[in-house]
DNA sequence: AGCACGCCGACT
DNA sequence: GTCGGCGTGCTC
């Protein structure tokens, strides 16, 4: 008998399946999915069996598998399909879609011990009447006030080994035994919060539990506050009646307390979270549970779409239109794919929820690729707030360089009626760049291509791409003045003009003041208890929080996600937009949503006041047409980077080349062009895209060019198949 | 990735 | 004469 085996090593040469002979004593044992130990080369490995065969092809000498790790396979066999499907789809090696599926613990690199908390457990070992027998011939109260608790419970834990304890153990009166536990657990205080869905709601939920048994993909288009979780968690208690399990994403940032919250106290401890807030042996326990099926619904961020539930009734991924479905690393996988396929396997329906869905989605729907359903009404007749634009050009004039006058008025009237405030800035630090006045010379970090950016609070220039950071420059470095001013605005920068302007209490939430663990939460948690007045924060600020006494959002610049250079750029600005709109008048009080942008004629922003996400699609698609970008063609972006300019410059033209003349005529090839950012930690990067419609030259094109860089350590070569980012 | 082999410079 | 530099190549 003989295993192919995928050793646990991620480089791409040895990504392919090794044959070792299984030693008699394993054959009964080994099964497909499990992992072994081998030697390979002259070190011993960990891998996994893919196949068991009878017959040997290899002329060469095999070596015998040294161990069996697992008994039951860690990889099932939807698993191993889904692995293979997924490095062929990315292009990434199998061994990493492999390991991508599981927790770290269980990789062979995890060097420390995988701690499995045991907790300690005694029960009578004997039956009652003898029990009675020794508690009244024994003299000590405490073995008898033991044993008595124990005549009225099956077991009880115990967190240490006593001498009462001891003895009973030694005279055979209880037993002791050791039982796995899992660290984090959530009270099960099971209150049935359940709403009334409204009629939309309902015709939803039936439209989605009627086709349970069905691999089918729904897009739920449902405005903000519309009421679409309350939807995911009945059709999710439908599915787990019939006794089977869900999973349900959502962007790592709404993991919050307030959603989690949300699902336990309705489904009690038959909820799993994974959010990135585990440490690896906590999440290894969440795995077990999983894997045991002692919890029937698993939620958590994109990684959670491998949870290895074996009968999965349904998929909701709600935030559809989040970019971080996608992962930007290796193995670049997208949720939303991997839900679809884990669908077909489960013969399940998968739910992608969003009040602005990704165009791409959205035109899937118009294509009945997938099945749309729309939630058009504010649950509990919520109305939408009302948005006002305002033209920063206008108020530049006026001397208005950060707050507008409006906007400063309506800060002023809802401090005065006991309201919060939310102001959203998406660029953190104090200012943009440090410029010199004298000579113009503008503070740039020495590693990367990008002006450095001020923080006050540290009085240091920081660079956002590198992490490079100086002490602030006193005078400029190239013609030695002193007139040195900073420009643009940064959170930190508003904050204090906010300090200097209003008798307010305000909090401030950026990557700055939530890298502290627990940090993020605390703020969220002081504001929503009214302890401070006004919110600052980068976009980490607008999702899914969910304050009702907050009545005005302020969007102090639309215009810094506009300006990015990046074929998503408008759709981006108008789902933060809307995002951001949505956390005004969640409760009674009516909401009112300002925003300022030098851009107030476009259609991302007029849209977005309107909450028009309708007219914004056409107008979007119409763009996305003209210019051949996704959905009408698709892309792939070829990053190539290098610490060598003139080499990474050749053969990024040597590339390009490569790539028209090896694919079809149909097929655009765009550059190379040096990329957006194009050197970051003194790294060149250049890039080609590719845009397509139908191509079967592609992926042989795609893989030649993957194995030629593969041995080239001077180039280094991604390929991106539908990117997030240009 | 690792760990070999392999062929050229400065040292007890 | 050796120790060791990291370039290339292979791992069932």
């Amino acid at each position: 008998m003989y295993a192919k085996v995928i050793v646990e090593i991620g480089v791409k040469n040895v990504d392919k399946m090794f044959t070792y002979i299984v030693p008699n004593k394993y054959r009964d044992i080994i099964k497909v999915g499990a992992r072994v130990k081998v030697e390979f080369g002259r070190r011993l490995v960990e891998g996994f069996v893919l196949e068991l065969t009878s017959d040997k092809r290899e002329t060469i000498d095999l070596k015998e598998i040294i161990e069996v790790v697992d008994i039951d396979p860690i990889l099932t066999s939807e698993m191993l399909e889904l692995g293979r499907i997924i490095s062929e789809r990315t292009l990434c090696s199998r061994i990493s879609a492999y390991q991508v599926m599981l927790p770290k613990a269980l990789k062979a690199s995890y060097n420390t011990n995988i701690n499995i908390k045991m907790g300690k457990y005694i029960s009578l070992a004997k039956d009652k009447e003898e029990v009675n027998d020794y508690i009244n011939k024994c003299r000590y109260p405490k073995q008898i006030d033991i044993l008595n608790k124990l005549l009225n419970s099956n077991e009880i834990k115990i967190t240490k080994l006593d001498s009462a304890v001891n003895t009973l153990i030694k005279n055979k009166i209880i037993k002791l035994e050791e039982k796995e536990e899992y660290r984090y657990s959530y009270q099960p205080n099971k209150i049935d919060n359940k709403v009334i869905l409204n009629k939309e709601q309902s015709m939803v939920v039936n439209r989605v539990i009627g086709c349970l048994g069905n691999s089918k993909t729904f897009l739920l288009y449902g405005v903000t506050g519309a009421g679409k979780t309350e939807v995911y968690m009945h059709i999710i208690e439908d599915v787990i009646k019939r006794g089977k399990s869900a999973i349900m994403l959502v962007p790592e940032i709404s993991l919050t307390p307030q959603i989690v919250d949300r699902f336990v106290r309705r489904f009690g401890n038959n909820v799993a979270i994974l959010h990135s807030g585990l440490s690896d042996t906590e999440r290894y326990d969440e795995y077990r549970k999983i894997r045991r099926e002692e919890v029937k619904i698993v939620i958590g961020a994109r990684s959670a779409i491998f949870a290895p539930l074996n009968n999965i009734g349904v998929i909701i991924i709600d935030e559809e239109h989040s970019s971080t479905y996608k992962q930007d690393n290796h193995p670049r996988y997208n949720a939303k794919e991997v839900a679809i396929l884990r669908s077909k396997y489960h013969k399940c329906p998968v739910v992608l929820g969003s009040a602005t869905p990704s165009v791409e989605a959205f035109a899937k729907a118009g294509n009945k690729v997938y099945e749309l359903l729309t939630l058009t009404k504010r649950a509990g007749d919520g109305v939408l707030p009302k948005v006002h634009i305002i033209d920063m050009k206008k108020e530049v004039k006026q001397g208005n360089f950060i707050l507008s006058k409006i906007l400063k008025d309506k800060i002023k009237e809802k401090l005065s009626k006991n309201e919060q405030i939310i102001l959203l800035l998406n660029r953190r630090g104090y200012s943009s760049m440090i410029t010199c006045n004298n000579c113009g010379e503008v503070s740039k970090c020495p590693n990367c291509d990008i002006s450095l950016t001020y923080h006050k609070t540290s009085n240091m220039l920081r660079c956002h791409y590198c992490g490079y950071a100086t002490k602030k420059i006193e005078r400029c470095p190239k013609c030695g003045s002193n007139d040195l001013k900073d420009y643009g605005l940064g959170t930190q920068k508003l904050e204090e003009e906010l300090k200097k302007e209003f008798d307010a209490r305000i909090v401030r939430m950026d990557m700055d003041t939530t890298s502290k663990k627990g940090a993020h939460q605390r703020i969220i948690e002081d504001f929503g208890n009214h302890k401070y007045d006004i919110l600052v924060g980068t976009q980490m600020i607008a999702k899914g929080l969910d304050f009702p006494l907050v009545t005005l959002v302020g969007v102090i610049n639309a215009d810094a996600s506009l300006n990015v250079p990046d074929f998503r750029s408008s759709e981006r600005t108008f789902q933060l937009l809307c995002q951001v709109s949505g956390r005004a008048g969640r409760g009674d009080l009516l909401g009112e949503v300002i925003i300022q942008t030098y851009n107030n004629n476009h259609y991302s922003i007029v849209y977005a006041k309107n909450h028009d996400y309708l007219s914004f699609y056409k107008e979007e698609m119409k763009i996305r047409k003209q210019l051949k970008y996704s959905p009408y063609y698709y892309i792939i972006l070829v990053s190539i980077t290098s610490r060598d300019y003139e080499y990474g410059f050749s053969e990024s033209n040597k590339i390009g080349e490569y790539l028209r003349s090896n694919l079809d005529k149909s097929t655009i090839v765009l550059g190379p062009t040096m990329a957006n950012l194009f050197r970051i930690n003194n790294i060149y990067h250049f890039q080609c895209i590719i845009k397509y419609r139908f191509d079967n030259l592609l992926k042989d094109t795609l893989i030649n060019l993957d194995n030629h860089y593969k041995v080239n350590n001077k180039v280094n070569i991604e390929i991106d198949i539908d990117p997030n980012r240009l």
